[in-house]
DNA sequence: CGCACTTTTGACTGTGTTCAAGTCCTGTGG
DNA sequence: CCACAGGACTTGAACACAGTCAAAAGTGCG
């Protein structure tokens, strides 16, 4: 932990503008929200008291995968952090309430006291507004995985996430179509709801039908548009770019594919 | 539709309270929200003109569920909602990203324009945050959903699903251990991403194992803790009766349970 | 170089699906 | 009051997708 350098939540703001307008006043309030740097390591949870939050944790890089655990010891991943996230905003409304964060690969976050947030959400009703609307977005990505989990059969939820983080790690509204990835096959399953014989086999049948690799922590996406109509992804439920959108085309394409 | 009686929002201001401490002027300001009444018989749909919405929809009596479809046709329901609930609050800051409601019982709402709650929203700092926090209950929820469909066994998701009806339904903090929940098979099936057959057999298991009973829109729950202990049911996730409760030991016992 | 973890493959099993038929229940019209 | 129709519910039998168990091959790090 150390006090952090000039404008590290540049990222936040950019994210946050890119689905509501902000002024610059108001991106300013954002920007100057105090905070603490951690670094963890692979493999470790970002540390909570109990399941209790003060702060909510900005990630600068890294990857970083909420989940769950049920009786029997089996996990359920609910979501993946890139940098640009705060991975648990809703720990401001519900700090009683949240799930465990574990960082994938080596991450660097920011915590950001709760009060400070609250603060200026109170501030500026527009910030607010932005941040309820970050809250949203997972809570709609959640609910997709809801959906494909319950609904789709393994391959085609494989693909979705695929294109799900393709999108996500895009820019410019074009999805990345070589990303890293740098999660086990068992930590992928957790999050297709799948064992890690299965997700292997799976990856396997994507490979061979040349949608997708998936290797060494690395995704290479053959044809985006095949992939994309395999999934019945429409990346709509992501809010990607919907103002100040440099290259709005993008999403209409990839809206056109479903 | 037409104009409304006196007041008919304070079941809402009452479930906010419930878990966000409002002030005396700022439950005066939601319940001073304008609206409109709709009626929606039994089995059709809260229309919606395409999939965006410019007012929220406020449950006033009625069993109204969220639903997604896919490209096949399967339907999976992505929440139940219940008088008191606000459906589609969310809509405010993703209007663009709406979910279709579908009312199984006939159900009275109340609309409420957006700019309205905004308004409120904007004026009252804890208005906002008790919005937004009814947003991330909902939210948990599904995150709850999706760990149980994803990792229990057909039975466990039914027990836990009455359960959490059970939680929700119940008066101060005692969960209801008869309610109505005029659901058919084949709705529940789509809850659980289940077919109408199996969720028939699970219905039946559970009768035979004597915890619980589902029949004519009815359930009954032979006993709590049995039924609480084989779902894994914890009601943590739904925030009821954090502020004001007047039997907080209801949630120690709930939460004693595991 | 050796140990631990991850990936890969094979064989078998099981939970839940699919297909099919039959029963119950309720509302409606003769 | 009864016949009928259409849902909803119930049950059975066969099947399939994904899980389980087991073992081997690959990979990376100390």
């Amino acid at each position: 932990m150390r006090e952090v350098r000039a404008r590290p939540l540049q990222v936040f703001v950019d994210r946050l503008a890119s689905h509501s307008p902000l002024s610059q006043e108001e991106c300013e309030a954002v920007l100057s929200l105090p905070s603490t740097a951690m670094k963890v390591p692979a493999r470790r949870d970002l540390g909570f008291t109990g399941n209790t939050s003060h702060s909510a944790h900005f990630i600068v890089s890294g990857l970083v995968a909420r989940y769950s655990l049920t009786r029997n010891g089996a996990r359920q991943l609910t979501a993946f952090h890139i940098p640009g996230d705060v991975a648990d905003l809703y720990s401001l409304v519900r700090p009683g309430g949240v799930a465990p964060l574990h960082a994938i690969t080596e991450t660097t976050a920011l915590c950001i006291p709760h009060e400070a947030i609250r603060r200026v959400a109170a501030a500026y009703p527009a910030v607010a507004e932005a941040f309820w609307r970050h809250c949203a977005i997972d809570a709609a990505t959640v609910m997709k995985w809801l959906v494909n989990i319950s609904q789709l059969p393994a391959a085609e939820r494989m693909a979705h996430l695929i294109c799900e983080m393709a999108a996500r790690l895009g820019t410019e509204g074009l999805p990345a179509i070589s990303f890293d990835f740098a999660v086990t096959q068992e930590q992928l399953g957790d999050a297709l709801g799948l064992t890690a014989v299965h997700t292997n086999r799976v990856l396997k049948a994507l490979r061979n039908e040349g949608l997708a690799t998936m290797r060494g922590g690395k995704v290479e996406i053959h044809n985006w548009t095949t992939l994309a109509a395999y999934a019945g992804f429409n990346d709509t439920y992501l809010a990607l770019e919907t103002h100040n959108s440099s290259s709005p085309h993008a999403n209409d394409l990839a809206n056109a594919i479903r």
